[in-house]
DNA sequence: AGGTCGATTGTAAACGCTTACAAATTTGGC
DNA sequence: GCCAAATTTGTAAGCGTTTACAATCGACCT
């Protein structure tokens, strides 16, 4: 392989241009305590002045730190995933780490093949941004062994930190705006359960649901209760069985936006709308929910990635620290979601 | 930082398990030639009864591969981005490779960053796969120097593997499906030119425009050339612009499904519709294309990220080799589009 | 047989950094 | 001013590979 013609400009040469010991610039330069503020300023001129940095592979060879972080995602495709890792990738970006995106495809066998050499990736990265990822024990044990750093986001009840939305009570809002308009029939299409306790978000969903009636006196009709998955098809083929049964709601909950686009979908192919025929809202503010003017709880996808990945880098800059694992205990950090009226939803 | 407690497999390990030399399996388990068949045998048993796996830290210092590449993208959250990188990972993932994501995020200011420290990039990864990026003369020479292997998809006139569409041939089979149709009247929803020799999408489409007018003897009326970049807003705003003009055409061509998707918005806040007041056909098949019946030119979009993913392994695979630069001279592959006729067109 | 050449294998020196540990320096209490 | 303790700095030994280069081993010619 060619090689680039500029020689590297290594640690020895900003020693050397710093009056300063090999060992001595490299603590300076690493934030190390132990070093006077004249060393540690010597140290820093000398680098800038070369265009040093620390070359990755030997600084992970010899016990550092490898400068890049992983994100796993069950996607990368999906409106959500793809907002959160862009966000998070900037953030690691400008902390001056670099990101490698794993995708988990959505195909079996990749996870278990992961997790399985932890090990190896641990090698390669310093810690790990996980996006709603479905953990078994296994999965949990062989993480904390590997001596990485993790955080997440739309996880529950994790040792690490996490990021996410309070699903129950997006739903209970979703669904309380219904009733308030005076919509009494309410349906759910209602995501998948994953069965790992780490990811609950459809089922938190359906909870808030269920809340939201029980506010108003209401209890859940099981027949109103649709499987949707949360895929644009999903949502259609939900809706469609809705529309088939004779028997039409007044209000329709569905669990993420791509699910109410779906329900949009079958709605206009048997000539019917919303929010004439039924009332519709959603879960995200999707891209495409303003083009389409669906009524839905925003939550913001960028601001969980980025702030997820802000706590890993947090979490990997105390790393040095002495009291494992890696200073304090994990937070858990609910962001606020917002009702955005558009035009899906009226009273009756 | 806690450290994974099973301690490293090292080749060493490998070589004593093996009865070989450290030398001896480290040229057996990369492949290289001169080494006898049994010797590795040999060495292949017994790394695999190890379970061991090269370091790439190590492996990287010494002067091998880094076993990652980077992908760099303008955004990752575009459709077509999105859609790209993933496709990409996993083959990279299949490869054997770390996927390192660089996202431009479309802020001026990273992407000169970039190419001024590629050197530090180089040392990274091993290769990096550009999504339509525009590069100027003194980045062309940059990634040249910088000794990495390069690929692209949907660039051009590029020293390096390449795989896109015909966007002159695409653009012209969209007009040419509206003049089949009997319009005569067409609009066309522009891209906006980068500037930058690498990336000619925009100014090729509207050419192949122009190609299909001609066919039919007809020339582009300037005013029927609208500007609108390759966003939804972009889009809407062009067709409101159209609208208000009072003189609106038969069939607008939109240079991309997301413009599109903003006309169609422009023309429902007006009362209007497609294919009812004036056909649309757009270039893409962007997944909410199906969900709004736009008639399209569909590009594999997928295909072509895994397909330029597959060209820069191969690179890699023979950059063993003597003869530089990776043996070999650049390809450029044009995959098929395919018209997906849907409901905002139609005769008149 | 002796010598040569090619293929295979081994030895040992990088690669550029981190980090025990030792050495040098400063600080501060009397 | 002097000594111990605390702080700062330097020395040198790895970290796990790759790769010149040397060594070994047969095979093949003459």
């Amino acid at each position: 392989m060619p090689q680039a013609n500029t020689p590297r400009v290594r640690i020895q040469d900003v020693a050397a241009l710093s009056g300063l010991s090999i060992c001595t610039v490299s603590r300076a330069l690493r934030q190390l305590p132990n070093v006077s503020e004249h060393a540690r300023g010597r140290a820093r001129d000398a680098a800038a002045k070369l265009g040093y940095k620390a070359s990755s592979a030997a600084s992970r060879l010899a016990g550092g730190s490898t400068g890049s972080v992983a994100i796993i995602a069950p996607t990368a495709t999906a409106w959500f995933f793809a907002r959160a890792v862009e966000a998070a990738e900037e953030v690691f970006a400008d902390g001056g780490y670099d990101t490698v995106l794993i995708s988990l495809r959505n195909r079996s066998g990749v996870q278990p093949k992961l997790f399985g050499d932890l090990a190896g990736l641990a090698q390669r990265v310093d810690g790990v941004l996980l996006l709603n990822i479905a953990l078994g024990e296994t999965e949990m044990a062989a993480l904390a062994e590997s001596g990485l750093a993790v955080a997440s986001v739309g996880m529950h009840g994790v040792p690490w930190d996490n990021v996410g939305i309070d699903n129950a009570e997006a739903a209970r809002a979703a669904a309380t705006h219904l009733l308030e308009l005076g919509h009494r029939d309410l349906a759910i299409l209602a995501g998948s359960e994953t069965g790992a306790p780490t990811v609950v978000t459809a089922s938190e969903r359906r909870r808030g649901f269920e809340l939201a009636l029980a506010d108003h006196g209401l209890t859940v009709d099981p027949d109103r209760v649709i499987d949707a998955g949360s895929s644009i098809e999903g949502g259609r083929l939900a809706m469609v069985k809705l529309i088939e049964s004779g028997r039409m709601p007044s209000a329709v909950f569905a669990g993420c936006d791509e699910t109410a686009f779906g329900a949009l979908m079958a709605l206009r192919e048997s000539g019917l709308s919303a929010p004439e025929n039924v009332s519709i809202i959603g879960i995200d503010d999707h891209q495409m929910s303003w083009f389409l003017g669906l009524t839905t709880m925003a939550q913001p996808v960028a601001d969980q990635g980025a702030f997820a990945a802000t706590l890993l880098i947090d979490r990997l800059h105390r790393s040095g620290l002495p009291n494992p694992p890696f200073a304090g205990p994990p937070s858990n950090h609910l962001l606020e979601t917002k009702l955005v009226e558009r035009n899906s939803t009226r009273g009756r």
